[in-house]
RNA sequence: GCCGAAGUGGCGAAAUUGGUAGACGCGCUGGACUCAAAAUCCAGUCUGGUUCACCCCAGGUGCCGGUUCGAGUCCGGCCUUCGGUACCA
């Protein structure tokens, strides 16, 4: 008989909710594990494989956990604002908060259908106001704390659509994607989280943490620790000093030029009359450049002169400063020193534009007269530098740093590649920001009793130059809180990384009215047990949630130092090499494969395809084997359902009353949890799910050859090995073996008979010179002379050892001899 | 460019601390069952050579080199593909 999927799997998905089997009991604390997948973000109507991926095998990790005992919490969530639904609406004039609903409502029918065990009445979505009021609660908090702060901040700029575009928005060649018009950078002041306050405790705080080591390299790269030194250097005619960041005073002897960013507001004051016109020229052309473009060190160098001169300070020599784009605004002072013999950068650039370059660091086993033909960037011994010529290079980086600190024309500094965080949004659908502006008073917070600042219905999409929510007077014209005079809005809305970093608190009580999240709830609670979602959020979501935990924690709110102790990343599902993305008009539905072969089986495929963290190119051949899995899985149950409801198992059966097929059959039931627990516990899940092909197979073969009471010990297993993996049939399963309600209701976990693991006779592998020759079986019991024996007298090793001196021999036991002749 | 990964049969993959490369599955080939088909079951399936066949021999984990008794696994140098690169999330 075919197994009734369609039937099967709406039965056990009515009784679940009817039954509320997967309401978390958030008071009992015991045993607590908050399994999380990142919420959904609800751009597409409908999920699709990369969704599955993510939140199908998660789910069987958690069942699995469940089944070992743990209190498990697992909600699901929509991460509802953001640029798609805003472009969608430009593009077919659907409201932003129709279309989402729509995609929600839709979502969580195809949701259901998975058969998840959410907990539904944790259920949370970010675009309403009981959810965003507390983004704006929190912006306020970090406006008090003096970690939200507004400056200018470049945008790109599309001149001839008049709007602000997305980096995403912004095609290869710099041009727009609607109207490929070349994008440009332009000014914006706006609102900044100042994460970078907790940059030393984001870096040191990830050693505490359970989390890929790709994962944690990625976000140390992204902070960029680096101590160096801030040198100062006097301007020729002027008053003010250029400051730059080095890690290598050591080479300052070297100095030939100093370089400025074309952003750096000195470039202005530095250029002289005559220099005016090329430096703005220059200025203009960079302006449309990207910074991966910029920084390219494929890409030729440019730059212009200023004409102006700064003095170095340890050798009063006086050097051209430069304007170039290679150097960065947004990182140190925006300034740097040029020492072209020893950094590959200034080396190329200091080549094109022919200025000196000077040796100051010596390459061991060379000579000061050698030419040099590429930057030397290694330890070495210092020269050309008064009186520190001699020295090691690494050990002057600490002498010039303390003579520049004597004389005091330079600090030592830490500095960090990690850049505050630009919250603003020049968009409609997102949080609006709650600052009111004043003629008299300026930026003034709206007061926390008058959250939340409704986001209007009412806006206006395709507007010049302007945030959407500026068409709305009745939302922009209000009274200055403080005065009573006449005020605006801050029109801009926030960045949707704000609502992702802090929903995991929310989850726990969806609902709260007079706070942001439940504290006593969230201390028993918090951290999350284990995070499950893609790398691609490694060093963004990722990073800005351990900030905004932090900053909690700081205000009393959580008591723990971060949010996720365990995270893992689920491969990416690709379709023809790409990511499956809306907008790339690649994505796989997997609804037709659920009406085909149902759930479980869609599931088990996804967990079946191969490792979990690597993903993989979507090709549905091959799902066929785990639908045959399923069903002769199916069929072993109805087989022998009679003779196991009535004849009950025992704990343990002793290995050797057992007949050979008994034997066999028990070992691999035993291996199988043994083998099974392990790869779930660690998200193994194809080899899980291989582990239970072999059983079948063992099953198939063996199972009718077993006494009565056997067949009920290996079925029950079974039934509780399957439900995890395969819910509704693990489900169906245990209920054809006689037992009563949901598997899912109660622990239920299989202790594994040591005895049954145990094996007397081993193969060992003889190889001659590491090359395969015979294989051997002997006692598991057993030392090297046996086992020599055995070795040498074996055909296929005489043949090769005949007529050859023996020089060593090796043995691993149980595994490998190793004889090695010449 | 920079940061982080990955590359193994016809295909998805397995091999957890360096120890018998290819578990499990797809596909394919042959067979059984059937009037026939589907479904199911059984057997075979890394490549080349030799052989009726069993065996046996040689080669083989992106490329080049190294360490080791022994390398898919460790080291150095490349190539290709993927993720991120601060306004997609």
């Amino acid at each position: 008989m075919r197994y009734p999927f369609s039937e099967v799997e709406k039965k056990w998905q009515s009784y679940w909710e009817e039954n509320k089997i997967y309401k978390t009991n958030l008071s009992k604390k015991e045993n607590k594990l908050y399994c999380l997948v990142m919420f959904i973000y609800p751009s597409g109507a409908k999920l699709h494989c990369g969704h599955w991926y993510n939140y199908g095998p998660t789910d069987s990790w958690a069942r699995y956990k469940k089944l070992k005992g743990f209190n498990v919490f697992e909600p699901i969530g929509y991460d509802a604002f953001g640029l798609p639904a805003e472009n969608y609406a430009i593009k077919t004039g659907i409201h932003p908060y129709d279309s989402t609903m729509k995609n929600i409502e839709d979502i969580r029918v195809q949701l259901k259908n998975m058969g998840n065990m959410y907990d539904w009445d944790s259920e949370l979505m970010t675009c309403v106001p009981e959810y965003y009021k507390w983004n704006q609660w929190l912006f306020i908090q970090l406006y008090k704390k003096g970690l939200a702060y507004r400056k200018n901040a470049p945008v790109n700029w599309c001149p001839s659509c008049q709007t602000v575009l997305a980096n995403e928005q912004v095609l290869a060649d710099g041009s727009c994607e609607r109207c490929g018009t070349t994008v440009i950078h332009k000014n914006l002041t706006q609102w900044f989280f100042k994460i970078t306050d907790y940059a030393e405790e984001l870096l040191s705080g990830l050693d505490k943490i359970n989390w890929p080591e790709k994962t944690k390299l990625m976000q140390r790269n992204w902070i960029g620790k680096s101590t160096g030194t801030e040198v100062k250097f006097k301007i020729e005619g002027h008053e003010e000093d250029i400051t730059v960041f080095t890690t290598r005073p050591d080479t300052l002897f070297g100095v030939t030029y100093v370089v400025l960013a074309p952003e750096q507001p000195l470039v202005e004051k530095l250029t002289k009359p005559e220099y005016k016109e090329q430096v703005h020229a220059y200025l203009d052309s960079v302006k449309s450049l990207s910074e991966i473009d910029r920084t390219s060190t494929t890409k030729e160098k440019t730059g212009v002169p200023t004409g102006s001169y700064a003095i170095n300070p340890v050798n009063g020599e006086k050097i051209p400063i430069w304007v170039a784009d290679y150097v960065l605004a947004t990182y140190g002072t925006g300034c740097v020193m040029a020492v072209p013999g020893h950094d590959e950068r200034d080396f190329e650039f200091a080549s094109k534009f022919n200025l000196p370059i000077r040796k100051v660091i010596l390459a061991p086993g060379t000579k000061e007269e050698d030419p040099l033909n590429e930057a030397y960037t290694e330890v070495g011994k210092m020269i050309n530098s008064g009186s520190f010529s001699g020295i090691q290079s690494d050990k002057g980086i600490d002498a010039l740093s303390d003579f520049l600190e004597q004389e005091g024309k330079g600090k030592r500094k830490t500095n960090y590649r990690l850049r505050d965080w630009l919250i603003s949004r020049q968009r409609y659908w997102g949080t609006p920001i709650p600052v009111i502006h004043c003629e008299k008073c300026g930026e003034v917070l709206v007061e926390e009793k008058d959250l939340p600042v409704e986001l209007p219905y009412n806006v206006e999409f395709s507007t010049s130059g302007k945030s959407p929510l500026t068409t709305n007077k009745e939302f922009m014209n209000v009274t200055c809180p403080k005065c009573g005079g006449e005020a605006q809005r801050d029109p801009d809305t926030m960045d949707t990384f704000v609502d992702s970093s802090w929903y995991y608190f929310r989850y726990l009580d969806p609902h709260e009215h007079d706070r942001m999240f439940n504290k006593k709830l969230s201390d028993s609670w918090t951290p999350v047990d284990m995070y499950v979602g893609g790398a691609e959020h490694a060093t963004m979501h990722l990073l800005y949630s351990r900030f905004i935990h932090k900053f909690l924690r700081d205000l009393g709110m959580a008591h723990s130092d971060e949010p996720f102790s365990n995270l893992i990343h689920q491969g990416t599902i690709t379709n023809q090499g790409a990511k499956m993305s809306k907008s790339k008009g690649n994505v796989v539905n997997p609804d037709v494969f659920i009406s085909k072969y149902g759930s479980d089986v869609f599931r088990l495929y996804l967990m079946f395809m191969g490792p979990y963290e690597a993903g993989g190119d979507w090709s549905d051949t091959g799902i066929t084997g785990v639908d045959r899995f399923v069903q002769r899985s199916y069929d072993i149950f109805l087989r022998f359902e009679n003779s196991v409801i009535n004849n009950p198992a025992p704990d343990k059966f002793d290995v050797r009353s057992l007949s050979e097929e008994e034997k066999s059959v028990y070992r691999k039931i035993n291996q199988t949890i043994s083998k099974y627990d392990e790869e779930i516990n660690n998200f193994r899940f194809n080899t899980a799910v291989a582990s239970l092909m072999e059983l079948i197979n063992e099953l198939s073969k063996n199972l009718e050859a077993c006494r009565p009471a056997l067949q009920s010990y290996v079925l029950e297993r079974f039934a509780c090995l399957l439900a995890p993996v395969a819910p509704h049939l693990g489900e169906e399963c245990w209920h054809m073996i006689g037992k009563k309600g949901s598997v899912f209701e109660h622990a239920n976990w299989y202790a594994v008979d040591p005895e049954a693991l145990t094996v007397d006779r081993v193969t060992v592998a003889v190889q001659v010179n590491g090359k395969l020759r015979a294989t051997i079986e002997v006692p598991a019991e057993n030392d090297q002379e046996s086992v020599k024996a055995l070795a040498f007298s074996a055909d296929a090793v005489k043949k090769h050892i005949d007529g050859k001196t023996v020089v060593k021999e090796i043995y691993v036991k149980n595994k490998i001899y190793n004889i090695v002749v010449k």
